[in-house]
This record gives structure tokens, C-alpha cells and sequence, in this order.
DNA sequence: TATCTTTTTGCAAACGCTTGCAAAATGGTT
DNA sequence: AACCATTTTGCAAGCGTTTGCAAAAAGATA
């Protein structure tokens, strides 16, 4: 066969060729090492653009080498939350140079532990896991190969752990306490998926804030969800449907709250004029909503950015294990709460 | 180191041993090759199962086998549009055991290509390409190396691509054609990227609605955008400081026709009293816009499936390739739409 | 010039898998 | 039993890269 080889066929050995040197120079070369002349160094970096030498992925990190992928988990990656964490991450991986491997478990546990196995062999040089639902599964594992993960939104199994979270319990609490101060006395809260901690963390900041106003946490005024908007719709039906239903409803996410909005449209209920609403996240829809939605801003763009910033630094200087952040919530008031009804 | 070998440092050699065959038969049974006998395929599988063997994606991939992971070249994950085709792609994607390696390319050309190549050279068995800006840059080589790819809401080069649209060209017409029967003759247009096909012809069905219903086109009416949020708003202010402005408007996606919303909320202009406004896409935010935005329709999820379903049957069977579909956009007639004012 | 230290370079092995091909085994036919 | 065809199995090579280590080269010093 004598045709010439096209861009996506040029191997480390065509460059050594090329350059007249070996292909262990090149490869030192193409990874920054020391011990090479600096006109053999520049000797090979042309030949490198000349042929336009792209290393391959797999033999780099089968043979023991950086790959510049990052494993990144997700439960599903079509919600504006994740778009919104995605959107900081990618800013990070881009000016980078790292790609993404991307998972998506639509929540299976047995994915999720899978998925962490497969990536942690070597294809990925990190992990980014968004939200994990059974850390405890693959850990240690991961550190006692000291392999590089962070834990976005969810705090891992100990303190030992290097996690991205947000203020869910102060979140939880400042939403609470705002709706309190309006004059709110019966607030009905739709919680998220009971098995992640932000949602149990929102659900204890809430109760925390009626007991600092000393009013008795009523256990009817809680119905769990699971973060979807029609775990909100049908969360807001059980509340309204109370025998003394709430004035206000704290969903726990604002896809909920966008669920519960629905109900209170088709129940002809004003909002705020004649019930409260509160979301959390602020993703892009809280703004756009009728009426725009007053909601616990978590920081996700900023989130995705930390963590992968974080991340890159542990791949970087594996000795320097980055510390957890935990980065604040901040209530940002629109137009969905009022003073209740008199 | 005589420490239990750990699930993921399994290998193909370990199964062979725990079965008592070479690796090669274990490789076989892996990949459901004939040429083994059913005790000893029983015998190896089990074998897998007992010790939890994980092919090692990298090696696989390196040594010419099946990788099972899909590229997905994409400018930005972070937009609803994308999140909705990606649905599409996860919902197959999950069912066939494939991953998704990701590149975001923000829209650079160089970018494009060169991921473009890197994944060609084995790591993914096949390629999914979303609005692609410069395909003649690469087509040619993946056809060259009969390299599986589809490209989403974008034609290609010829008519040997393959590709999944939407009927972008009568989609355009139809927009155009219903603020026509509502009585709008300045109907103001604001494009979408004029790199893309899709804008391009949104815009041809725009002109061919108005000649067709004897209205002459005026440039002044034509705005270009880029398919962002601020390029609607600006696009928006450029119409309505018109000498003649428009009583309708007509914006290439649903995410400028928000922000032309927003400036002509700013303008004190109610819509669709005082102007009519259509987007393009249905994306899930076009609904909860006030008022909830009439727009053309474009079966986002179902081209995300339909593309990864065509891709993957190409990768079963490499001898047949898919033809390329064109799926109907629909109007929905939502809130934002009216009589022009007298 | 001899000796020592450091830098540079290339050989060889390895990574975990797939696959071509030859050898061995099996089954069928004469 | 001999022969032929098919199935099964395992050896060996290879994929493209990284890296340990030895050899060679270069530089410094006495």
C-alpha cells in the first residue's frame, strides 16, 4: 500500500522518522518531559506540525498516560440544573485542553458503581460526579487507587471526601424565614429526592427556621418529591387539598415549584396574591416564569467551575488533594410571595 | 504484591485463567464470536460474571475492536435545544449499552475538525455531529475510511451523507404564512447563524411565504442574528426603530424571540396586542413565556433518536448505509400571535 | 588525560485487548 | 481405518503509546 498516509493515521513513529530521532525522544517531547536537547526539542515539535501529529487517545492511556479526558456522571444531562453546572465545567475543560466522557445513570445505583469502575481504569484522568447517589459503593476504591474525583452537590461519605456543595441547610432555612417574616404561619414544603442530602439538608434548614419563630413543624405540611415537575404538581394538590392548607409552599427545586405553579393555575389560585411559592436553584426558568419566581440561588455555574478547576489541580500535583468548598446560597426575590391573604 | 487483584484491575488473562482457556477464547466469548463451544462459552461467562470482568475500553479500542462509545460534537450542551436532541440521544444510547464521548466546540471551526479526527482513529465507533459549521473539512476523510457519522439538523456536502433535518424551509413558510392570514404585512424577520443551512432556509421559506402571497420583500424587515438571547433583543430594537416598523415579528428560534420579548416588555409593547411574535424550535421554555409563545416546531428529541438509532444500525452493519431523514416541523399555536392593531 | 557527574538518547518491555492463522479436535463419509 | 471438512482452540503479532534503565554523550574538575 503505498498511499500516503492521511492526518488521522500518523503515528509517534512517523514523527520519529520524520524528525530522525526516536520514538521515546518524541514521545518526551509530546509530554513536556526533560531530557531532551532544545534543538532536538524544536526539531521534533516542527516535525510534529508538519504532519500534524495528534497522539492516540487510547494507546496514550493504555500505555500509562495522561488521557485529558474527565469521566463526568450525571443522572441526565437535558435539565437546565445540569446545563447550567455543564455550562462551568466546559468553561474550565475547554481552556484546558480535556474532553468529557460523559455518563448518564437516569439514577440507577448499579450504573453509577459500574460507570466509576469503567472510567477509573485509565480512560479518564478524573471524575466528576454530579449529584452520586451511592458513594459509599466506590469511594475507597477511588482513594485507595488515589484516583482523582470530586463530588458535585452531594458531600461524599466523610470529611475526607472533596466535594462542591452549596448552603442547602441555610438555603432551606433563609427561604423559610422569608416567607415567616411575610407573615406565613402554615408553609407547606415539597421536598426532593429524601435520598440525596441537599434535599434532606433544605427540608432541615425549613424545619429549623419555624422552630427558631417558635411555630410547631406540621408533618401534613410536608409531602415528599423526588425533583420532578410533577412530583411539584401533585405535591402542591396533597398541600392544597389539606383540611387547613398552606398560605405558602417552599418546593425544593424550581422545576417542582414550576409543577406546583401549574396546579395553582388550574385551582384558579393567584400567586402570590393568593398563596406563596418559593423555588430553589435559580435555574434559567425561575425568571421567565408567571409570575417570576422568587427562589434560593445555587451557584452552578460556579459549582461546575470549582469542582473541575479542583479536579485539574489534583491531576495536576497528585499530592495536593484539594479541600471541600462549600459555596453560599442567596435568596433572590421576584414575584411569586406576598403577604398572605388576610 | 500479593494483594487480591481488585474488580477493576481484572483482565482478560484473569478470566482465562479462572476458566482454563487462553484469552483469545475469552475474547471470543466477550464479543460473541462463533467458534466456541457452548460449555466453554458457558464456562467463561461465568467465569466473567464471578470475578466482575470489565473489557478495558482502551486496549479494545486499540486493538481494532468495538469501543462502544459514540462521539457527539456539539457547541455547547448548555442550551435547551441541545439538551432536548440529547434526550433523543440518551433514550438509544442507554438501550444499546453505548457512552458518549463529548466535545464541545463553541462554534470554532478548527475545533470541529480537529476533534473530528481524533475520534475517527478508533476511540469512537461512530460519530453524532450537531449543527455542524465546516463538514466539507472532514467528510470526505470519514467517507474515505467508511467512518460511520450522522449530522443533525444540517445536510452535509451532498447527497451521500447522512443526515436527520426538519422541514426548516416550510417551517419558515408556515410562521410567515400565519401572520399573513392574521392581516400582518411588515412582518419583521430576525435570521438565525447565516453559516447554518437551518438559518438559511427559515429565511428562504420567510421570502417565499411573502411572494407568494404577493408581498414584496423588504430588506429593512431582515435582521441577522445568531440565534442568541441578545441578538433577538437587539434585532427586535433594530425593527421597531424602523421609519415603517414591523407589526409582527418572526424569529429564527425561540431563544431570540425571548429576547425580543424582553425588549419590546422594556418598550411597553404587549404582545401580541400591539405585535405579534413567533419563534422556531418549541423549545420547553417557548410554553411558559408570557404569553406562551406560538412557535414552529422542530421534533428535537425525536432527531436525537432517530440520528443515534440510524448511527448505530450503520455501526451493526457497516455494509448498509442509512438513508438520510427530513422530519415535518409543525406550528404550535400558543399565546403570542394576533390580529395586527388597526 | 583521567575521572566523575549530569544530560541525552534509544532499546525493550509493557499496557489489555483483537485477530490471522496454524494446529488440534471433532464429526461425517467412504 | 483412512480421508476430508468443519469446528475449536491457542500462539503470536500487533495496535500506539509511555517509561525504566542502560549506554552514550557532554560537561566539569583535578
Amino acid at each position: 500500500m503505498a498511499h500516503k498516509k492521511t492526518l488521522t493515521d500518523i503515528t509517534i513513529i512517523d514523527v520519529a522518522r520524520e524528525a530522525g530521532v526516536s520514538y521515546s525522544t518524541v514521545s518526551r517531547v509530546v509530554n513536556n518531559k526533560s531530557y531532551v536537547k532544545p534543538e532536538t526539542r524544536e526539531r521534533v515539535t516542527q516535525a510534529m506540525h508538519r504532519l500534524g501529529y495528534q497522539a492516540n487517545l487510547q494507546a496514550r492511556s493504555l500505555a500509562g498516560g495522561h488521557s485529558h479526558v474527565i469521566g463526568l456522571l450525571v443522572h441526565n444531562m437535558s435539565t437546565q440544573y445540569m446545563g447550567e453546572i455543564f455550562r462551568g465545567i466546559d468553561d474550565v475543560l475547554a481552556t484546558h485542553n480535556y474532553e468529557v466522557m460523559l455518563y448518564t445513570t437516569h439514577r440507577r445505583r448499579t450504573k453509577e458503581s459500574a460507570y466509576v469502575n469503567m472510567m477509573a481504569r485509565g480512560l479518564a484522568d478524573g471524575l466528576l460526579i454530579v449529584l452520586p447517589r451511592q458513594p459509599e459503593a466506590y469511594i475507597e476504591s477511588l482513594r485507595a487507587r488515589d484516583f482523582p474525583y470530586v463530588l458535585i452537590d452531594q458531600v461524599g461519605i466523610d470529611e475526607h471526601d472533596v466535594s462542591v456543595t452549596a448552603t442547602n441547610f441555610q438555603g432551606g432555612y433563609d427561604a423559610t424565614t422569608h416567607l415567616i417574616e411575610l407573615g406565613h404561619r402554615r408553609i407547606g414544603k415539597i421536598t426532593g429526592w429524601m435520598d440525596m442530602v441537599s434535599a434532606r439538608d433544605r427540608l432541615e434548614g425549613y424545619k429549623a427556621a419555624l422552630s427558631d419563630h417558635g411555630i410547631p413543624v406540621d408533618p401534613e405540611l410536608i409531602v415528599i418529591g423526588d425533583f420532578e415537575k410533577i412530583s411539584g404538581y401533585q405535591g402542591a394538590a396533597t398541600l392544597l387539598d389539606l383540611a387547613a392548607p398552606p398560605t405558602a409552599v417552599f418546593a425544593s427545586n424550581d422545576v417542582m415549584a414550576q409543577g406546583a405553579l401549574e396546579l395553582f393555575r388550574e385551582r384558579s389560585l393567584q400567586v402570590p396574591q393568593d398563596i406563596s411559592l418559593v423555588g430553589f436553584d435559580d435555574i434559567p426558568i425561575a425568571a421567565i416564569l408567571n409570575p417570576p419566581l422568587t427562589t434560593l440561588r445555587q451557584p452552578m455555574v460556579e459549582m461546575g467551575r470549582l469542582a473541575t478547576q479542583m479536579l485539574l489541580d489534583w491531576i495536576s500535583d497528585p499530592e495536593q488533594k484539594p479541600a471541600s468548598v462549600i459555596l453560599p446560597t442567596e435568596l433572590i426575590h421576584r414575584e411569586s410571595t406576598s403577604l398572605p391573604q388576610s
